[in-house]
RNA sequence: GGUGGCGUAGCCAAGUGGUAAGGCCAGGGCCUGCAAAGCUCUUAUUCGUCGGUUCGAUUCCGACCGCCACCUCCA
């Protein structure tokens, strides 16, 4: 069955069918360095993060590649700010950035370039540009000139006039047209700068994609995804410089994931209302942040507020008990037994409709619902004691690890931490539910319920079940 | 002014030309010493409003109302 992406440039839901058969190239704008990410750049991160494991999970061979854009105005304005160098602080904003990403699940891409490390591809871009009619300089600056390029806006869907009636931007009087931009800004003293043939400068922002998506992925890439606010004007110009260039098309499908809001306003750093990642980290697991996030389609606003996050919280609490309590048929896979259980089939139809979901420009909200079918599948059946192969609660369970897996909302590895710990632990927590079992043979409520009650105090939740009391470590 | 999007139960959120996934919250019941978890029942005859097309529309078309984004650095 084929996935279908909805592809900003054309605005329809289109086959995907990458330039080489199994191979998927994405290109993914970074961030700018000069602060730390908030969570709506974690959005996008993790639309992407998404789409790469969904691709992985459907066999592809994917390569991604996320810049970091490591000079710009911003970094300038905000290094002299903190009084330090461009490059220092770039620096510690790049770390800080792989660092909320990982805590956030994220793998990391194969490649991530940076601005200052290509400008020697960047010039050669800009030069290319020159020869070909396509730019010209003005006082050691380099402008592309828009008119060179015949279709120019269709990515934004705008038309020549309709650029120019409500700008807002000022008009620099010496470009030929207000339209144009620059792909290397002469430079002003006290700033950065590198040589190139039409003196000491910087690389715009547009010319930095355009160059380091080539250089890593190749004239043509599958998909270029990026927020919203990218789509103007920063990919359209990309789409200009690459294209004029190269006479190929520069990315097949485009992305674009849609703002987050706090509270209702859209969140933007220029508001001032934004929620670093790593603090919203601080408050929530990872998981529940990811459920959020991906709680709403990718094109879809989604609004930041503690509610929200507190109704993920409750829904990955249901799914994880779940996991946990079908956890202890895993090694039970393998035995192969066909039954024919309307649990077997509510696995099938799981697995089914969350490929559908996920092939149809990634509906990962669709896809949650699919998981949570199964889960209340699986839990009318845990509850109705009827016997059932264990071998089905393993394909239960492999089914949703593995799809949580592709969303990143269930993770093996501190699922795999905790339970060392809690094989360290199990001995002495044995003893106290012995003496806390005496206690309740006793009826001697106050002595087992204290127990309970401390043991909840050390993050230890115990349960009565039919079957005795189990116990496992909460966070 | 131009371009694009959205309006689905108390809240969040999918979705379809044939009669509304899933989650959270709330209330009743089962289970239980209690708790937790789980199960179960209840919660939109209805998908912003008004028209049109259709045997039939929430889904297509038109108008209107409301909200939002981009057109400027922002994911």
């Amino acid at each position: 069955m084929g996935m279908k992406i909805y592809n900003s440039l054309s605005r329809r839901l289109e086959d995907f069918e990458p330039l080489t058969p199994e191979q998927v190239t994405i290109y993914s704008c970074g961030p700018t360095v000069y602060d730390y990410i908030h969570i709506g750049n974690a959005r996008t991160a993790l639309v992407t993060d998404i789409i790469r494991r969904y691709l992985v999970y459907k066999g592809y061979n994917v390569k991604l590649v996320q810049n970091l854009t490591d000079i710009d105005d911003k970094i300038i304005k905000r290094a002299g700010e903190l009084d330090i160098s461009t490059e220092q602080l770039a620096h510690q904003n790049g770390e800080a950035f792989f660092e909320d990403s990982q805590r956030l699940g994220i793998q990391p891409a194969d490649v991530h370039p940076k601005a200052t490390e290509h400008i020697r591809e960047m010039i050669d871009l800009i030069q290319i540009l020159i020869d070909k009619g396509a730019a010209y300089v003005i006082d050691g600056s380099v402008y592309y000139r828009v008119n060179a390029f015949a279709s120019y806006g269709k990515l934004s869907n705008r038309k020549p006039e309709d650029l120019l009636a409500g700008a807002r931007v000022e008009i620099d009087e010496r470009k030929e047209d207000p339209r144009d931009f620059d792909m290397w800004k002469a430079a002003k003293p006290g700033e950065p700068s590198w040589d190139s043939p039409w003196g000491k400068g910087r690389p715009g922002w547009h010319i930095e994609c355009s160059a380091m998506a080539m250089k890593h992925l190749g004239e043509t890439i599958d998909i270029h995804a990026g927020g919203e606010d990218l789509r103007f004007p920063h990919h359209e110009n990309e789409i200009a410089q690459s294209e004029l260039a190269t006479g190929v098309p520069f990315a097949r499908y485009w992305m674009h994931v849609a703002f987050l809001k706090i509270d209702g306003q859209r969140m933007g750093k220029s508001e001032k209302n934004f929620i670093l990642l790593r603090d919203a980290l601080d408050h929530y697991p990872t998981e529940v942040i990811r459920h959020f996030l991906i709680s709403a389609h990718y094109r879809h606003p989604l609004d930041y507020n503690q509610e929200s996050l507190t109704k993920s919280e409750g829904a990955l609490r249901r799914l994880s008990n779940c996991l946990d309590a079908l956890k202890q048929y895993d090694t039970e896979v393998g035995l192969n037994e066909r039954t024919d259980s309307p649990l077997q089939h509510a696995v099938e139809k799981m697995k089914t409709q969350f490929t559908q979901a996920m092939d149809t420009d990634f509906n990962t909200a669709q896809a949650l619902g699919t998981i949570f079918t199964l889960v209340g599948e699986v839990n009318k059946v845990l509850s109705s004691r009827h016997e059932v192969e264990n071998s089905v609660f393993a394909e239960a369970y492999q089914a949703l690890s593995e799809t949580c897996q592709v969303l990143g909302i269930y993770n093996t590895e501190a699922q795999n931490s905790n339970g060392n710990i809690e094989a360290k632990l199990e001995p002495l927590v044995e003893l106290l539910l012995e003496f806390r079992q005496d206690a309740r043979n006793r009826k001697d409520w106050e002595t087992s319920d204290k127990i309970r009650d401390r043991l909840i105090e050390l993050n230890i939740e115990i349960k009565d079940t039919r079957e005795g009391t189990t116990w496992k470590i909460v966070s």
